[in-house]
DNA sequence: TTGAAAGCGCTAACAA
DNA sequence: TTGTTAGCGCTTTCAA
């Protein structure tokens, strides 16, 4: 029950706190006798370690937090299930942490009113811009994932963004695509992801020496299909056309995909479609969805090294890592 | 920086700690020079409360934990969204446990090896069985989400399952369909949900004086748009034929959908579908999903309300809420 | 191999 | 209104 200390259990079974402390931390120097003993006193008195006892005296927790700005957003469900199974592997429990993409909230997780919660913090920030980042002081050691070029001091995890616009654009172009708009940034106060993929995509168009029309930059009042299937209505309504669509994540072309069949466009023979993050959901539009997807596991291995490297005690500049991506062909933008 | 204590701050301050303690705590009764002069040592030393030694010192974590098996699964993935929310508004942090749905895991999480992790519990089980977790001893409080009819001494919210898949299978019936199946529960080791499910389904079927033809009973591996689809596909190529299918969740009717496209069957009016969950997803496929949607917002907040009577001490017998639940009338299973 | 005792940093009861 | 002090339960030297 509650309220059994390793006191009460060394009392029951005759020896001393350490004794007992030893037989929970599997100490290997315990006589088999001693062992038992303690074994018996502990089931006896149904004994479990307090768990904030044990962080103040050791100083570490155990714990890690993982921070983003919404869980049910797909593409962080699935980031959060593979850093968790990750964390558990290496001994850690994960605190998910949820800033709504609010900046006020995102300060909050950098610089936390409390010491001591975690042992290190992963933290994909949609709206801080990384130097202010790099200027908060923050006593957990920190690792950061996503667009933005972290500051020389932090850790950082990211893909090549621009080259995996370039590779979405070049696909649409090899398959003739000539008009080639882009979906699904935030309209107001965009994430420092969309406006890396959108500027991306702007170097990429003028790249393939194609012009870019403004009209076919469509942004949307949020990341949702709900939003983006609306900036494409719109845009369809107002008369503009377009055979290809690079969109800001796979959420904004399930929206597109919804908007085109509407107005009786096929996908990919009228408008050519890709996506980015390669969610579950992706494989199971109709079409499916081509789209661009980031080695989410070396993403995640990439963090967690540097992050226990730090929680180690490493204390050199930050390193920055580029994680694997890959286009994965499907039928919303087939092979040439 | 890390390392200050309230005794630092209190030193420098040149009070005594309670003093600090008061300010850090907006205690109403300190005098206007005494905060600003520990205000000002705070920033100087830039103190932080320790958040282990406060636990240790109150008993209290701030913490609960949500506990279910995969928060990839969207469902999940929304839950947790929403209970995050009403957790926060509430004063306490959300910690994320997943089981895998292994029965190992699930024990786990039920009897920690660590006390005093989180002050409450709500566990959403997939396969440990109701009677065995009240057997099990918990030393935080417990609140039980889903299915399974909870054991008297516990607290459990769920929805009315018969009802929902009466109604559904009402709905089909309604718009004509003679020859339904159901889909998506796991071939072996079945999940509490889709046992419950699938059990409704067939006392709705027998309740409609329909008969029910087994090989339209499709399980598939695992909970996912995949096995899903395979399963449809199977059942298709075996020569089996349906004109409605009530899914096990959106997921496995995502899945159906995609088999349905593929064999050139068209929904709803060659076969009418029906979803269970309402996830974002379901109304952007092609076509959108008609689904039962249980009231997720009601379900956390009827969690929370008797989880924290508990916390509070309230120590009566088990309650069983029910919350609320609709069914969402789309393109795949349209009004008649 | 086991025991004794001094912290870890904070809270809260009790005094002043 | 502010100060003093004894825990909270565990870990970890240092001795034995």
């Amino acid at each position: 029950m509650a309220g059994v200390r390793l006191q009460d259990v060394a009392e029951l079974a005759g020896v001393s706190m350490k004794t007992v402390s030893n037989v929970v931390h599997d100490y290997p120097h315990v006589s088999e006798r001693m062992r038992s003993k303690v074994e018996a006193a502990i089931s006896e008195l149904g004994y479990r370690p307090n768990i904030s006892a044990r962080r103040l005296a050791t100083g570490r927790t155990g714990m890690l937090s993982l921070a983003f700005s919404d869980v049910s957003l797909p593409y962080f469900a699935e980031l959060a299930r593979i850093v968790t199974g990750l964390a558990t592997e290496r001994g850690y429990r994960l605190l998910l942490e949820q800033t709504d993409g609010t900046a006020a909230n995102e300060r909050e997780i950098i610089s936390t009113r409390e010491a001591g919660l975690v042992d290190g913090v992963i933290f994909q920030p949609s709206r801080m811009p990384s130097l202010e980042i790099s200027k908060q002081q923050h006593d957990a050691p920190l690792v950061l994932l996503g667009e933005g070029p972290a500051p020389y001091s932090i850790d950082h995890v990211m893909i090549d963004n621009a080259a995996a616009v370039a590779r979405a654009t070049g696909h649409l172009v090899a398959l003739g695509c000539k008009r080639i708009g882009f979906i699904g940034h935030e309209k107001h106060d965009p994430s420092v992801t969309s406006i890396q993929r959108l500027s991306g995509f702007r170097n990429a168009i003028s790249a393939a020496a194609l012009e870019l029309d403004e009209a076919l930059v469509m942004p949307s009042v949020e990341i949702s299909p709900r939003d983006s299937a609306d900036a494409v209505r719109r845009a369809l309504v107002a008369g503009h056309r377009f055979d290809g669509l690079v969109c800001r994540d796979d959420l904004a072309a399930i929206g597109a995909l919804r908007a085109l069949q509407e107005f009786g466009l096929r996908v990919p023979e009228d408008v050519a479609v890709i996506g980015w993050d390669d969610i579950t959901m992706a494989s199971f539009t109709h079409p499916s969805l081509t789209t661009i997807a980031p080695d989410t596991t070396q993403v995640a291995t990439l963090a967690l090294d540097m992050l226990e490297e730090r929680i180690g005690g490493y204390s050199g500049p930050g390193r920055h890592r580029v994680a694997d991506f890959s286009l994965i062909v499907r039928e919303s933008a087939p092979s040439y």
